[in-house]
DNA sequence: CGCAGGACATAAGCTGAGGTGATGGCATGG
DNA sequence: CCATGCCATCACCTCAGCTTATGTCCTGCG
């Protein structure tokens, strides 16, 4: 049906009555008379040619057209009308939730969150960190930042961020005696839930890998936290912990690194992305830009 | 915002005039004056406190908060008309786009057309074969028909159809030759992609498994086809082919049969179902029911 | 330049879609 | 069997949204 034919004041009523399960109700809730309602919804069911409601005693119940109806005009008056409430009070202002895993978060998001701020006045960011595990739909996000391999998430949309190679990082004290990578060796070598990063780690160094022991941990924050307390050394995203690094409490033995995927931005397919996740999406691809692979 | 505040009639003119990028040529759609759209756009960009176009002289341009808030529009107003549509003529009658893999369209699905258009008489069902691997959203199909395990779909909703236990399927010259299971080694036994199964059909037959040569096909019609020509025998799900065992074309030579999975009815998460798509999943359930798994 | 043409804005007045208010019919339930 | 609570209907009213007419501004062309 073409736009100027569109009965929108009709369908707003069947929405509501249908919503409600009776005329006068949805007379209230709309602000006018039962009469009105009544009137809009019969002229909607002749232009339809088909009864919308069976007029029970025991009220309204929707015939099957009508349930078929109902929840299509719900969802698009529900959308409209929450595009609309981003305008309150003359600006507007959109809410972004972000899902972000969690060493992205407090090695990357978080030190620039003050400019995103300063620069998006529209958006209220919404941060929910994760440890790469994570539905979108699920948790009601709009985007989430994971790391990883797009493969991975073949339903959704991704666009890359910033490459993330592995390194060797510890405790200052322990660089003396981290001369070449074989002195690895005699160190504890903590390990993440990704497997064979070490391997492939040693063989990029050159060097055969020692057997594996210790913990292992899923989260890059918590290995960070055990190899900058002295429990071992950690293959990490070195770029994830520059700060560490710069204040001293972590030390990078060897420049050797190994290629172990990047971080994405994600979201669903199919919605087209609102203003914010394009500004979001733009902003993260700039800060990421110029970055190789 | 709610029902009542909607401006409506402002979102529609707003709507078609981003689209044509002109207020002239938006009164056309909406066969109203330039003067009416231009008062409703006006009214709309009043209640929002926000411009929605920059009037240049080269026409009009979408502002950044216009750019955001139309497509959003223009989705639910062409859903809107979309519904309505089924509505033509005063007879509800709406399209639905399924993915049938092929060996469920010839041996259950074509055989039960008759009976689901004579009792689904609002309801175009518009059928797209396939051989298990299909994408919905890409297809723009409603919902599929697939064959094996609901986890290989994650993403997807589904509902269990009939199971399709598999048995070895012959020309019925064969059957003289085929007294036992192992009698089977002195055939060529048809594979399909699926490996193992054969291997898992021996082991229930107890009798171990022959060597395996010959063509690998990726569709169980096919294999039917070569089976029944004589071509050797193949793994297949003997219900799908009741007609050809009933008309004497292929033969079941045992009794042995193994679960390999069943068919689903699939279809994506988060639209809610229209009403022909409540309607055929109760019709395929009904259909597939009472089948033990 | 100056003028025609085409766009959107504005003003004033009209009109019918959509509203009101009153009433009626028809259930239910104490 | 009356009170109550629905929805339907009717007659009438009113103002949102339209039309008509005109204004302003820009562009392109001879």
């Amino acid at each position: 049906m073409d736009r100027p034919n569109l009965p929108l004041n009709g369908l707003r009523a069947f929405e509501v009555a249908a919503r409600q399960g009776s005329f006068t109700r949805a007379a209230i809730e709309l602000r006018v008379t039962q009469a009105a309602v009544s009137q809009q919804i019969q002229r909607l069911e002749d232009l339809l040619g088909h009864r919308l409601f069976t007029r029970a005693s025991a009220g309204l119940i929707l015939t099957d057209i009508g349930a078929a109806l109902h929840p299509v005009l719900t969802r698009n008056f529900d959308e409209m009308g929450e595009v609309l409430d981003r305008f309150h009070g003359g600006r507007y202002r959109e809410t972004l939730n972000l899902g972000v895993v969690t060493t992205f978060a407090t090695g990357w998001l978080i030190p620039r969150l003050e400019a995103f701020e300063a620069t998006h006045p529209g958006i209220s960011l919404r941060l929910f960190t994760h440890n790469n595990r994570i539905d979108i739909a699920k948790e009601g996000l709009h985007m989430a930042i994971r790391f990883g391999d797009r493969t991975a998430w073949p339903w959704l949309e991704a666009a890359p961020l910033i490459a993330a190679p592995l390194t060797p990082l510890c405790a200052p004290d322990l660089l003396p005696h981290l001369q070449a990578p074989p002195d690895l060796a005699g160190q504890r070598l903590l390990r993440s839930y990704r497997v064979d990063e070490w391997a492939g780690w040693f063989a990029a160094a050159g060097t055969e890998c020692p057997p594996l022991e210790g913990p292992v941990l899923d989260s890059s924050v918590a290995l960070a936290e055990l190899a900058a307390a002295g429990h071992g050394v950690a293959l990490l995203p070195a770029a994830m912990f520059a700060r560490q690094l710069q204040a001293g409490t972590l030390a990078r033995p060897f420049a050797t690194e190994i290629a172990a995927g990047r971080y994405w931005l994600t979201w669903l397919r199919g919605k087209p992305p609102t203003l914010a996740m394009a500004q979001v999406r733009a902003w993260l691809l700039e800060g990421a830009g110029g970055q190789p692979d």
